[in-house]
DNA sequence: TTCGTCGCTTCACTTTGTGAAGCACCGGTA
DNA sequence: TACCGGTGCTTCACAAAGTGAAGCGACGAA
C-alpha cells in the first residue's frame, strides 16, 4: 500500500519523509553519512552500524539512491570500489537528524541501564497529561 | 535484538530515537498529536492517518504510553472515553517532526504525481557526488 | 429488536527483516 | 597449484511485523 494517499491530518510529504528515513536502519545510515559528510563504503557502513545485515544495508542504499538521498560511484582500481555518498538532498536532512540526536541526547536513557521507560527528563516530574 | 548496542558511528541515543519514532505510523502518529497539542482519542488518530489499522493503532499508542511519549487519561462517562496527550518528553519532538515537514516539503515531490523519483529541489540540477 | 459507536482484540495472510552462507573477482602466500 | 582474505553484493530458510476484516462487550438511539 502506499501510505499518505489520502488528506488526513498530516500533509503527505511529511508522511512519504518519516516513512522512507524511518524505515529500519535508515537513519542509522544517513547519520552516518552525514557524519563526516564523506563517501562510504559499503563494508564501511556495516562496519558503523552494528546490528545491520549485508541484505538491508544493501537494500537501503539502492531505496536511498532511487529516492536520489544519495550517489553510487564505482571507483575501478584492480581492487574495484563502491562509495556511497549523500546528495544534496540527503545531505539536507542534516537539521532532521541533530533535532533527533538532541531529542535522543536530552531524553533516552543513555548512560547506565540499556532498559526503556527510564523517566530521564531535564525538567522532569510532570509526565502527566497537560 | 538490540540495534545500537554498539558503539559504532552513531550515538546510541539517535539509534534508539529513530527506531521508536520510525516505526512504521508512529511518526504520523505523533504529528498528528503534535498538530493541535490537543488530547486526541482513538477513532479521531484513526481517521486522522489514512492507512492505519486499529491493530497498529493501539499498538503504536501503548509503545508510546510506554516510552513516555504519551499519557493515556479514561474518561467515564456512560460513553466512557480514552483519550491520549503528549508529554513534555512527546511535545519536545516538535523540532524534529517540523524539520522533516520541512524537508519534505522541500524535497518530496507533492503537487502532480504520487511516483518517485523526481527530481524536485530547489537549487536542483546537481544531484551527485559532490 | 436492530443498528451504530466506543476502544480495542483476534484471526489468517502478506510483507519485511534476520543470520548465515555463497559468489565472482582479485592479490598475496605457501 | 591450492588456499586465504577482502571486495560488494545476492540467496536462502526462518522469524517478526504489518495487513484487512471481523468480533466483542458496553452503551444509546430508532
Amino acid at each position: 500500500m502506499i501510505p499518505g494517499e489520502g488528506t488526513g491530518g498530516c500533509c503527505p510529504q511529511y508522511h512519504r519523509a518519516v516513512e522512507l528515513i524511518g524505515r529500519r536502519w535508515t537513519g542509522a545510515i544517513v547519520a552516518v553519512l552525514l557524519a563526516e559528510d564523506a563517501p562510504r563504503r559499503f563494508s564501511e557502513l556495516r562496519a558503523a552500524v552494528p546490528g545491520l545485515s549485508d541484505r538491508v544495508l544493501s537494500q537501503r542504499l539502492r531505496e536511498l539512491e532511487v529516492e536520489q538521498l544519495l550517489g553510487r560511484e564505482v571507483h575501478a582500481g584492480p581492487p574495484v570500489r563502491v562509495e556511497y555518498a549523500l546528495t544534496p538532498k540527503g545531505r539536507d536532512l542534516a537539521p532532521v537528524v541533530r533535532a533527533l540526536e538532541h531529542w535522543g541526547q536530552r531524553w533516552m536513557d543513555c548512560g547506565g541501564s540499556g532498559s526503556l521507560a527510564v523517566a530521564a527528563g531535564p525538567s522532569a516530574d510532570d509526565h502527566r497529561l497537560g
